[in-house]
DNA sequence: CTGAAAGCGCTTACAG
DNA sequence: CTGAAAGCGCTTACAG
């Protein structure tokens, strides 16, 4: 592997000089510049990540993270793969700050930002709220030259400069295709419970769920009785579940878009309508799984949530460092759990 | 984070000396030695990753791959991990030698790792063949210093220090239960299509199944009707089929459980089988993927070839340059992909 | 527009 | 048993 001392020596020049060019960073005569991207061509030139990672610990980079929701168990895994980074990073002399807002509103995100800012934060990971205000301080930071990486949910009208996440209208798709397979022949009266109207990713899975349950080839099978919202609030979820079958005595199957599934489950059982109730959810808080081993939830479609953790800041740190050019849209994989293999 | 330089100056002696014991190189004075340790400890030192690797380049690093069954295209996806790691251990002046043997002959594996030992590999992964001679070649590598991480088939009474991949008896299991959730209440004529008596992991997967099978719950459900053997080949496989399925007009559902999966589906089409034939395959080799997307094969459970391909080569290069204790049993996930989520 | 030097953290060969 | 020095590849602040 060539390196840039190598180079340099080649090139007749110092390795301040062939730095300069490779790293665009300007002020060199056309002619040398000419010169030394020639041989850096040629020898097929890769930085050495070890190199610039050694290098770069003295730049003391603090990375921030906000994130919504913080009392959701969903968010317990994203967390964890937060720890480990933020681990691996620190031996680099990089700082992670990480802003919690247990609350939906607007303001207090941008609160955060904001405090994250002040601590002098060279790049932003979000789990970001749809709203415009928001939207509007990540294109504000991208003006300033902090590049910010959405995660979990996106928005993709900002300046962000990637997403890592789930495709929410494909696991939807994956919901009802499961739902298809399960039931082959017979017909399935499904009641949708979401979480809530205003959360982007409860809405797509539906839309996603529509896709296939409208088509040609399921328009027989899958035949949505209700959708009910159940603000991802356990109680709230039993009151609706408990509501919705009563009224719906012909529903066989249940599609959980959002969370607050074990309230939504125990409404089924305490009705006595858990046998031959056809249950799909999404993600595997624990007592999700419990439920899966159980028998009573038979599949769930999960996003992959350490890896959302881990990935954001990774990704900001490597660009930030090498200067690699991210994949702007990086769909974590789409998993389907049963009792076997949850 | 604390250097090796810090607790050097804390502890008044050079960086070399903090270097022999944080190493155990020995030859340190005990009273230093605990005086070291001690600092290390109060100051929670990690080794700063990008020194080490930058410093171990000197030492010219050369990996050893070995691996059958080159022709099955389960194996590309194996392969393109293995050239993505590859190409970025080769900035740290890391060398990968490939040998794949087509055959499986017990000796041409031997002869290739051989010729992997003449030049020079101070590590081996291995895709091996659970043969004797193997194990016996791996633990005369392991006497030599030389560690072995197998991968995609274990050879667990060998010395290796790692295995990467499959956990062949639970995806077996994961097959039973998709099929008990896709015919709840009607029982199933199954037909399974080994690969070969021989191989290990075709045989796990079979156990697996009837683990599940087997049981009090999906006795009457999961009915075994025939096992028959394709060793992988697709002219093999359409035959077998055929005669299986013209013996067995009972039969209802397939289970592919190793390669040759299209021939085999040819002859379900062209007996006119396929409609209200429940299919379950392994893997997601393009012929695969194209008939999982057409609607002849329901699910396809995966096994992360490509991880198996960057994986240990990964955990080679780690353990040789940080000496980071390596997990011994590394299962990748067992996915589960349908026509909406493949 | 360009170069020389120091430094990031770790390891190694040599000298004593 | 221990230290001083050089080196892995890259970047940066300074001098000219």
């Amino acid at each position: 592997m060539p390196t840039i001392k190598e180079i340099a020596a080649l090139a007749g020049v110092s390795r301040g000089t062939v730095d300069r060019v490779l790293n665009k960073r300007g002020g060199v005569h056309p002619d040398t510049k000419a010169r030394i991207l020639e041989i850096a061509k040629a020898l097929d030139y890769r930085p050495n990540k070890a190199g610039i990672v050694l290098s770069a610990q003295r730049k003391n980079l603090k990375l921030g993270v906000v994130m919504f929701g913080t009392n959701n168990p969903f968010f317990d895994d994203v967390k964890a793969g937060l720890k480990q980074i933020e681990s691996e990073l620190s031996c680099y002399n990089c700082t992670i700050y990480i802003k919690a807002t247990p609350s939906f509103r607007e303001q207090d995100q941008i609160d955060a930002i904001d405090e994250l800012v002040e601590k002098g934060i060279h790049a932003l990971a979000i789990a970001p709220q749809n709203q415009e205000g928001v939207v509007k301080k990540v294109d504000e930071l991208a003006a300033k030259g902090i590049p910010t990486i959405t995660f979990n949910s996106d928005l993709p009208s900002s300046k962000r400069i990637a997403y890592v996440g789930s495709n929410y209208r494909k696991s939807g798709q994956t919901v009802a295709g499961l739902m298809k397979l399960f039931n082959q022949g017979s017909q399935l009266n499904i009641g949708i419970i979401g979480g809530a109207k205003s959360v982007l990713c409860h809405t797509e899975r539906i839309e996603g769920f529509k896709d296939i349950a409208s088509s040609q080839a399921a328009k027989k099978i899958l035949n949505i009785v209700d959708v009910v919202w159940n603000n991802d609030d356990d109680v709230t979820c039993y009151q609706v579940v408990d509501d919705m079958l009563k009224a719906h005595p012909e529903i066989n199957a249940l599609y959980f878009t959002a969370g607050a599934i074990s309230g939504g489950c125990r409404a089924v059982m305490e009705q006595g309508r858990n046998k031959g109730m056809l249950i799909i959810t999404h993600d595997s808080v624990p007592s999700t799984v419990e439920l899966v081993k159980k028998g009573i939830i038979q599949a769930t479609v999960c996003q992959q949530p350490y890896i959302q953790g881990v990935k954001p800041l990774q990704m900001l740190f490597d660009y930030l460092t090498t200067g690699e050019v991210v994949e702007e849209i990086n769909y974590t994989d789409i998993e389907i759990f049963i009792k076997e293999n949850i």
